[in-house]
DNA sequence: GCATGTTTTGCAATATTGTGCAGTTTTATT
DNA sequence: AATAAAACTGCACAATATTGCAAAACATGC
């Protein structure tokens, strides 16, 4: 048995399962499995396939890439998204909503942290799922087509069978007397249901989004228990919720 | 015998074996094993075939560029999906298990068409939401890192209180006798609940996956409605599925 | 025929590569 | 944190490659 013809082998196993198990193939050619690893990694320094911990995957099975749409206000989101870091500790169980500053978030968990992310949102779980250390929960229902996350009865459902420690509430208005405002109605009982389910509640916002008020409430600004703005935490625009038992980052 | 003769011996090998030993041609020709490096270098050099350790191949076997890749299955999966939209009819329930071969079907799907669709899949589900007139119902739970669905008791659950029209199963290997199966155990259990949860049961599989083995068993060939390839329904490499109240497509 | 130079072939010494094994470290999972 | 599976490391042995060399075969011109 030539290399050669072992490297074409396990090459169509991969086109054609997609993955292969290292001992399998070994088993299959009759040769150690120390041999197959050596030529998954040769393969894998050729580019020919994609080496995994106990076997190889094809190149383009798991490289799904969300189409980069333009980001507003992403430098400021990166801003939020670090100091939301700060909040998550290692073992935690983590609920994130949808919206581009918890995107922006969980693109920059680290890998080596290790948690478990429960979320309704497509483009978030996407990310998640590229972090190794951390257990995805995606929280499914029916799906709305612009915000790409999970609505309705058994997504709330869902949702009203955990109690997670920490839940990065994305949103779209937030204002001192109104609180917390939506104009999707189905996305804010989704978010009440998200509130509902978590000890402590994070509210990432750029400072733009201050003052601003939609058509359904949410929840009252004292149910927050941090609120992330891209400004310093001792900036002007943030006096109005300074006497409210919120901590401002 | 003259250095030509062998030269074409060779070259006759390599064409019919795609492969050749050294000493293999050695034994054939009575020279000696050197003779034939020459000769295979010479051949190499001339690129009439490809020298490797221990012998040579054909040029034509090691043709896996990254180029080519794309276009290996890619065509035959396009084949498949087109033969799988005319089992969709407008207004139905649809079940798409994970796999590429059901995320080409997806980015097939007219946007005209009215469908509702159930999906465990994450690929499946981004793509499922860009076509406008398909509600999206996405099957949560844990999700499972490389193959990107949900997996375990939530889905399962989530899978056993819905009955849909039609379930796609794309599945990693089917053979005659043995079935459908799978080398994960928990996407085994995905799909057994995921036919229970439907009343038509396809399975789209490109061909070199017939007679292909995995560790764990979904379920009996018998429990398959339609079986598309991308051969022709009468191509003898279906024979075995022939007699079995299966629809070849 | 014979000397000369070239090509081919086999051989031997040495170098390189491929393979499996055993022990240790890393990684994934519970 | 414990555990088992897998990855890495170094090593030994065998298979193969390379190199240089010499004998044989062959061609060519004299």
């Amino acid at each position: 048995m030539l290399k050669e013809e072992r490297h074409q082998f396990i090459l169509n196993e991969v086109r054609v399962h997609n993955r292969v198990l290292l001992t399998d193939i070994a088993d299959l050619l009759h040769v150690s499995v120390d041999t197959v690893r050596r030529d998954i990694k040769e393969l894998h320094q050729s580019e020919k396939l994609k080496k995994v911990h106990g076997g190889a995957v094809s190149l383009g099975f798991n490289n799904y890439n969300p189409t980069g749409k333009k980001i507003y206000s992403q430098e400021k989101k990166a801003q939020i998204a670090e100091k939301g870091l700060g909040l998550i500790k290692e073992g935690q169980v983590v609920l994130l909503s949808g919206g581009t500053t918890n995107l922006e978030l969980a693109r920059r968990i680290p890998s080596k942290i290790k948690l478990t992310c429960f979320t309704p949102s497509l483009p978030i779980a996407v990310q998640l799922l590229t972090k190794s250390n951390v257990e995805v929960i995606f929280i499914g229902g029916r799906m709305s087509k612009d915000s790409q996350i999970a609505v309705g009865g058994s997504a709330i459902n869902m949702l009203s069978e955990i109690k997670v420690d920490i839940c990065f509430l994305g949103t779209n208005s937030i204002h001192p007397t109104e609180g917390l405002t939506e104009f999707d109605w189905e996305i804010v009982q989704m978010k009440k249901a998200m509130i509902h389910s978590s000890r402590k509640i994070v509210s990432p916002s750029i400072s733009e989004k201050i003052g601003s008020l939609q058509r359904y409430k949410i929840c009252a600004v004292e149910e927050i228990d941090f609120l992330i703005t891209e400004l310093e935490p001792w900036d002007a625009k943030l006096d109005a919720f300074r006497n409210m038992n919120i901590q401002l980052l």
